[in-house]
DNA sequence: GCAATTTGCCAAAACGTTTTAGTAGGATAT
DNA sequence: ATATCCTACTAAAACGTTTTGGCAAATTGC
């Protein structure tokens, strides 16, 4: 075999050379010091010289070659995202929402998303792989379930990161959530407090604690209602979508008792609706969690859900913002709960509009939201 | 001000020193260009000191900086991927399941994808730093207009890239892209060769290449089958999802004359569904593209809709590979079209469902896939 | 037994930045 | 007049790899 052959791989597409820092310098006859900190604006370069250095480099179309900063600031301005790949629930179109708001929080900062996914046994390993390689400065951690071995490892690591969502360990790390717990027990209690006496709960998968953390809500407010647990029957689909909404709906339904159906995530009431208007069923409520997902049109349903509304691009902006912020301070993450607002249908019951509100709805309302 | 103070930005959160090719070295008493040289899979390495590297450097953790990788070797194994950011449309759930198979594609070939968004105005400024700043290797483009500008600036730089999509000019790039025309043309001759004289089609936003193409197929189709053009009158959404599928279809049913609707997406066909139920019109065929969209379930309507389906995730796999492929042989671009196939209801018409398919229909099927 | 080749390893250069540690020279203070 | 302090610049080191070019020692060919 020769000498220089190459082992694995092949060479680069080498396309024509790009114009470096010592080009600039040696067009202006400086240094290539002053030209980088005239670049970076240091105070040590007098007001012409920065001047000129700003038009040559402009001119000449220069560009700091990234990797090169990278290797000696030790900064990439990258963010790792890593989300699982599941074969099943690859991806969740909440996340394009989420991811959103991250993009154009990360573009407004100058910084960059690396998205990767993996599969869930190898999943650490790409985070171990980001850790060591110095290829990203921080990570977004999505979904988190109780004790999540990513906050784990990231902790351990002690790398910048923030998590949409929480677990139990909130005091340790920065995290961007809404409150699940108190969005689903005023939920609960005002389905409870309209009279419902047989409430279906389309809920998430509880592996994860968004949806844990919402059915321990809905059992406290049925048990703060004064009612038997058994109230309220939890429908879990393990994808938030898919055949959640119409399969488990029915499959409610099927007990003629049921009066109210409280959903997880608009898609799945949605989906639901079609269900319930087939079942001939009209007394049916229907309240639920509402994301702001920006692609799906509620209008055909107006005034037909009660809803909790919060944001997700708003969230993704949070989360970007918090993480930026602990790249460059350094100390503990920190925490942020994203505000939810309260829509009552104008009648809790889909199919009966514009009935007036009765007044202890509207107190319960207002007990709801304290301004 | 002080000497050595810096100008913007602030100081990296420097942690624990991370273990470097030097460190592995020494450790073995050897020179670091040949750790390197057996890491890297180089012929003229000994087999014993091969395995003794791989050895200490398992051991060690070592992970070689991918930006001194970056710097030297001027690959960065990252592909850019940039998202317009709309306010109105910013993201599309059919991004999700492209974004599924490129992620998987790109994991598998240890490339990671770098996630970007800019509004329309700035946009082409973040493709020019992309190109400029070493820190990706290709494009993924999506969407593309006729003509498309990303296109045109990719095509001048020189840099790989593949065009989920195609505009005019395919001959001169690599894309990635199903059959529009050829799709569209079959759905409406299907529909109007079982008799349907007025038909609406609710079309995305024609000033993608994926839409205008279908559009012109129909309106072939039409012209093919012998009727006069207003016998279809095209709905379009400017956003794929959103208000299209209700609004559109609750519109199009105004004309009492319609029996038959073609949608460009089962987004809209679901959320159309729901307003034909509503109209009470029972003899409304339902035809759509189905892009296999993993989180939308189709059981509810399973008979309903006729369908040409093709995986968008499958094409986001497609276009990570050929995109890998460019970037490692230099070379023009490849063109690989996806293929779809055919799914007939077992009725056309949306309500009547187990009607047995006539022959002609059977017939058309079978001219529709010629093997 | 000797030349030629192969094997296994290495020193040094290179990649393109930022940062450190200066240095002249002029201004200011005493 | 002299010491001190700015101002505006710079040479060189550093970041952590890969690659070039070469060199001893071992092996092979005749």
């Amino acid at each position: 075999m020769e000498r220089g052959t190459k082992g694995p791989g092949s060479r680069p597409p080498v396309s024509g050379r790009s114009v470096t820092i010592r080009d600039v310098a040696r067009e202006l006859e400086l240094s290539i010091t002053t030209v980088s900190r005239a670049l970076n604006g240091y105070p040590d370069v007098g007001e012409r010289t920065r001047k000129r250095v700003a038009e040559v480099a402009q001119r000449l179309g220069y560009r700091p070659n990234r990797n090169a900063q990278r290797l000696v600031t030790r900064r990439t301005h990258n963010i790792a995202w890593v989300q699982q790949d599941n074969d099943r629930k690859f991806v969740d179109p909440h996340f394009v929402e989420v991811m959103a708001g991250v993009l154009r929080g990360a573009r407004a900062s100058n910084y960059d998303i690396v998205l990767a996914s993996e599969t869930p046994e190898h999943e650490m390993s790409v985070y171990d792989r980001f850790v060591n390689d110095n290829s990203v400065d921080g990570f977004i951690v999505d979904l988190p379930r109780e004790n999540d071995r990513r906050v784990s490892f990231l902790l351990e690591a002690g790398r910048p990161f923030v998590v949409h969502g929480r677990d139990g360990r909130t005091a340790q790390y920065g995290w961007v959530d809404i409150d699940n717990y108190g969005n689903f027990y005023n939920l609960a209690r005002l389905l409870i407090a309209n009279g419902h006496r047989h409430i279906a709960f389309v809920n998430g998968d509880e592996a994860f604690t968004y949806a844990l953390y919402r059915r321990r809500a809905v059992a406290d407010a049925v048990a703060d209602g004064g009612l038997p647990q058994d109230s309220v029957r939890v429908y879990n689909s393990l994808h938030p979508m898919g055949d959640a909404g119409y399969k488990l709906t029915t499959l409610a339904l099927s007990d003629p008792l049921v009066t109210a159906i409280l959903y997880s995530s608009t898609l799945m009431a949605v989906e639901g609706h079609a269900a319930v208007v087939r079942s001939g069923r009209r007394q049916v409520a229907v309240a639920t969690m509402d994301d702001g997902l920006h692609y799906l049109d509620l209008s055909p349903f107006a005034g037909q859900f009660t809803r909790v509304c919060s944001s997700l691009r708003e969230a993704g902006g949070a989360v970007i913002a918090e993480l930026i912020r602990q790249c460059n301070e350094p100390g503990p993450g920190r925490g942020v709960e994203i505000a939810s607002t309260f829509e009552l249908a104008h009648g809790v019951d889909g199919t009966v509009l514009n009935q007036p509100i009765p007044s202890r709805r509207r107190q319960t309302q207002r007990r709801l939201q304290p301004a």
